[in-house]
DNA sequence: TTGCCACAGGAAAACGTTTCCGGAAAGCGC
DNA sequence: GCGCTTTCCGGAAACGTTTTCCTGTGGCAA
């Protein structure tokens, strides 16, 4: 004989008393329920999880679903972890656990998250690396879990999301380098299927536009979100007929990569051509020279993240009342010397 | 009427017999498994978690336990992401899932531990940011939960570790330093309190020793091991009577706030001082100097400790029949330019 | 035919909890 | 003293599985 049962005998009480006096139930007297707090502390009896989610149907969990090597932006190393702090605040404060669920390499993200809902092993759930097109939306959708996703997709369709301000990064980021007399200005960016990379070179598109500047396809080069992409777009850039004086990056890692390639052709960082990164990180400020970037609280972002999915979740939706929300997040520029020269002197 | 039973009833069939079938259980007609899992995947049925663990005493997951602002090696952001990926690698091939634990900052992690032990939401355990004494690590024998601790505790007992080869680590930085002719040479590590800087610094003495040269306590700066960390010990160093031509740094992020500290004073890292970290990151090579550093693989140190772990548990150790083992994971030396110069010219 | 065994599958118990329901005791107004 | 409500608690059902035990069928040897 175990858990509450034993207890229930150790206080000769019966166990229904018991689960009321731990959870705060009422129809039980001050009393009684004091002595049972005291004797479960004693014994240090908590409630088994899997009884309690089997009764109740909930787990008091919600789960944060990573994948560890997908060509996206929030696959930085450290981007979850950043997150994770915020999201723990606000969701402690609910009794709330959260469980990482990162999708194995080798298993289709789709696929996985669809056995994690039928598991019915957590209550809600925040996906990310959203793709264009996203399958899981509606497959979340239609299993009626709350979720919110951090970076929307295309496909419309009314649901939680968070999102990065792309376009304002984009706009300000052009902007900055027309004025300094930029106007052949590249960028370098994943594919149209990862929703970023679409959302990202059309606000640049459109921003370049906007100042008169036709817009040229040669100058969008699609690499891969991480330094060896950042390799790879300098290697792309050096090959083009006419040389742009600037590049955007829509990844700050890949400075790292394009730096290298450029000082292997001569080519000096912030001299020869201006760089602007997006999501500093405590890494691009030790370039040479530093880089310019946008950056972020990841902490906040976790709050707000944590808060959306709080208010799609019936049981705690009344501290949230505004419901199911959208939220475009805010990026600050942090200037540094990488795109420092003008062009205009 | 659902789950299971609903399944059941659409092939009219018991649900012992459904169960049988999709656990791979014997007992069952070919004919009919066929049928069953043809209707599982139609209808897109996965056992409720919940229900299977309370009959199986099994959670078929096992958990990982970070904290999230502790003052330690492991806390760096990168980290736990990078060993995530061995870990998987091999968990997946034994159907198990893996569920990151994080500890909110304001709880006591031995509580949050026994808390999580008691709702038996894992089958095993992998904890980390090892205490000198740290009492998790009596709870989880005494609970009989499987587990494996990365990096030992000094409170001895057998149970299974991985550690980092910090002796290594230091009797080869110091031999490095005193083969190029340094004789005063500093280290910077966290306090005695975390097992890591006591074994570090232990290890330090040990070597300098065995050269013949005389442990200096004052040349022990107790620092976070974090950027931070870093700027105060180059802080503390510039205030030393008799200055030490070389610096041991306990942790590779510390780099980047004490060669901030030096340039401020006018001191040329790899030049005035030379400087060796730990545990190369994807950041120490972007530091000018480039930095001399220890370095491992985050992924094969994932692998390890899954194995070890399966290792314990009783219903997978026939595949790891060694049983419980402790290793010490070997790093390798990057060499770079901030320990280039030598004095004996 | 009888007995035995292997095979396939059904019925029901069990896992630990929460919650619904009913009832005893006590309090209160008349 | 009587009916009513309130307070507190015990009994038992229910959550969705897995697993044990048992039954029925057919085949095969004696």
């Amino acid at each position: 004989m175990k858990g509450i049962r034993q207890l229930a005998k150790h206080l000769d009480i019966s166990i229904g008393t018991v689960s009321r006096a731990l959870n705060g139930k009422p129809d039980v007297n001050e009393e009684t329920r004091k002595r049972v707090l005291a004797a479960a502390e004693e014994l240090g009896y908590v409630a088994n999880q899997s009884g309690r989610s089997l009764r109740q149907g909930t787990t008091n969990a919600i789960g944060l679903m990573i994948e560890s090597s997908k060509e996206t932006v929030e696959n930085s190393d450290d981007f979850f972890l950043g997150v994770t702090g915020g999201l723990q605040s606000v969701l402690a404060r609910h009794k709330l656990d959260l469980v990482m669920l990162p999708c194995p390499n080798d298993e289709d993200p789709y696929e996985y998250l669809k056995r994690m809902v039928a598991r019915r092993v957590v209550d809600a759930m925040i996906i990310s690396a959203t793709q264009r097109i996203d399958k899981r939306i509606d497959l979340l959708v239609k299993a009626k879990i709350p979720f919110v996703s951090l970076g929307r997709s295309s496909s419309g369709g009314n649901y939680p999301w968070i999102d990065l301000d792309f376009e304002g990064v984009a706009t300000s980021a052009v902007d900055r380098l027309v004025a300094k007399g930029h106007r052949k200005i590249a960028i370098a960016a994943p594919s149209n299927d990862i929703n970023l990379g679409y959302i990202f070179v059309d606000s640049y598109r459109r921003a370049l536009e906007r100042h008169g500047i036709k817009y040229d396809p040669n100058l969008v080069i699609r690499v891969k979100s991480s330094e060896q992409g950042g390799y790879q777009a300098g290697h792309e850039l050096l090959l083009l007929d006419s040389k742009p004086t600037a590049i955007i990056l829509i990844y700050e890692l890949m400075a790292f990569g394009l730096y290298r390639r450029l000082v292997e052709a001569g080519v000096i960082p912030g001299r020869n051509l201006a760089i602007i990164g997006f999501r500093e990180e405590p890494r691009g400020r030790f370039l040479q020279p530093s880089l310019t970037c946008f950056r972020m609280s990841l902490r906040d972002l976790g709050v707000e993240l944590a808060e959306t999915l709080l208010a799609t979740m019936p049981a705690y939706a009344e501290s949230y009342p505004e419901g199911a929300r959208n939220t475009i997040w805010p990026l600050e520029l942090v200037p540094g010397e990488s795109d420092a020269f003008s062009l205009t002197s």
